[in-house]
DNA sequence: GTCCTGCGTCAACACCGCTGACATAACCTG
DNA sequence: CAGGTTATGTCAGCGGTGTTGACGCAGGAC
């Protein structure tokens, strides 16, 4: 059986559909994202993609191989525009940060397709530029490969976690996103004083808090935590505040450099 | 129209089923879960449910109003059990520490329930009883209300976001699975050192760390970067380091010196 | 102009969540 | 113990889902 999907470069015939479509995996993504961000998460199926796209929604097969394969598609192109312009400044802290601050707008700019994506390994080409910006920049800054390694793990997977969380908040229906709300503002404002005292010597707080995203504030306590071992571990010793638990399997102290 | 669902408390005929088993809320809460635990992630459907349970899938719409609120409910069982027989220890961090890793394991002994239930607030007992703990930590420790409440916020969401995550590469479908771990080994270990000479240099280490979680290691880098501030910040008495969060986009926080 | 075949279309399969109608067993009343 | 209520398990079915194989048309090569 000949393959289905015939890979975009060697695309010959574009012929139209019923309707004067003529499709394109570029086409099928962005009418994907379009989609998703006016209809919400659940709208992304295959057959309502198909009348999106004026087309059968079988023709998504001649392109995709899977809707596992769209989402992946999906991710990367949601990868490559957070990345977009960006310039690095030399200065490491800020570049991971603003770098950060990007991959969680980006998601965030499509809640639903984010809450699908986030936790893909795309292996994909705006993927691996990501990858390879993010690890220049710990490496570039003085971090011995493991710990930029590490770091970067840690870096990426608190990102993507956030904007997965963050996303998941925002991808909600309004009635179950100001139910949540609420939460923090009735439910935990009335909790009892003598069974629950901190949370309501704190209400007020939480309250406000928990309306934003938490992610900028976690960034920062991460580079913070990644600048002190960058200054005080690599020098001889042993690395400040203990490689705890399961330390990185190959995380000794080299000086490299 | 009479309520589908009757509450637990006011349930008075218990009739068994065909097969002759006594349905109720927890047994279906605990057939669930021990159906995504056996059979994987994708075991979770109401039909299944229904003949694990030997009873008709519609049985369970007599419990819960939907598979949504089925969902709800595994989730504070989740919190519920990732808190069971914790006793603190009077070492803040240590403390947290351990809070955070039953968390994540909790939730990632059931990565279905936790992909779809990681992002939920239900207000319920059992999280509630949670946020209670970890708030009383940091403040017995000695954070000052808003930056207690700042820090539990990262804390939990990072928690959450990385549990999410890492659920969610659990409850892949074994092809998925395998195909993301394959990207690192293959993919990336194999591009050109020329246009990816950082990715080139690190690829044994990424192969091998991206294999199992980062939340350990980010875990430790905000507990890192907490402590700092308990020990540099506070001095001065109020609010160290500025109102951050959202902050304006160069509140670089105040690293302690 | 003819041929080949890529690709859009159609029909169908097996599964999903969920609902209304129905029978019956379990409880309450007496 | 008898009878009435009704909660609850069962059944059939609706409208949806992803995916596939067969089919035939038309675009491009020659």
């Amino acid at each position: 059986m000949s393959e289905r999907v015939v890979p975009e470069p060697q695309r010959r015939r574009r012929r139209p559909t019923k309707q004067g479509v003529v499709l394109s995996r570029e086409l099928i993504i962005d009418t994907a994202l379009r989609l998703v961000g006016q209809h919400g998460a659940e709208a992304l199926t295959v057959r309502r993609l198909g009348t999106a796209l004026g087309a059968d929604p079988s023709a998504v097969y001649r392109y995709f191989h899977s809707t596992d394969d769209l989402l992946l598609a999906i991710a990367d192109e949601l990868i490559g525009r957070a990345q977009a312009g960006w310039r690095p400044t030399g200065d490491w802290r800020a570049d991971l940060r603003s770098i950060g601050l990007r991959i969680h707008t980006a998601y965030l700019a499509h809640p639903q397709a984010a809450l699908l994506a986030a936790h893909r390994t795309t292996g994909r080409s705006h993927e691996a530029a990501a990858v390879e910006t993010i690890l220049g920049v710990l490496r570039t800054a003085g971090f011995p490969d493991p710990e930029a390694v590490a770091i970067y793990h840690a870096f990426v997977d608190q990102s993507l976690g956030f904007a997965a969380l963050d996303a998941a908040a925002l991808a909600l229906p309004a009635a179950a996103a100001t139910a949540d709300l609420q939460v923090w503002q009735a439910s935990y404002a009335r909790l009892d004083a003598a069974t629950h005292p901190h949370i309501a010597a704190t209400a007020h707080l939480l309250s406000t808090d928990m309306r934003r995203s938490g992610y900028p504030y976690a960034l920062d306590l991460l580079l913070d935590a990644a600048a002190a071992r960058l200054a005080g571990g690599l020098r001889g010793g042993g690395r400040p505040a203990g490689g705890r638990g399961r330390a990185a399997p190959g995380a000794r102290p080299v000086a490299d450099g």
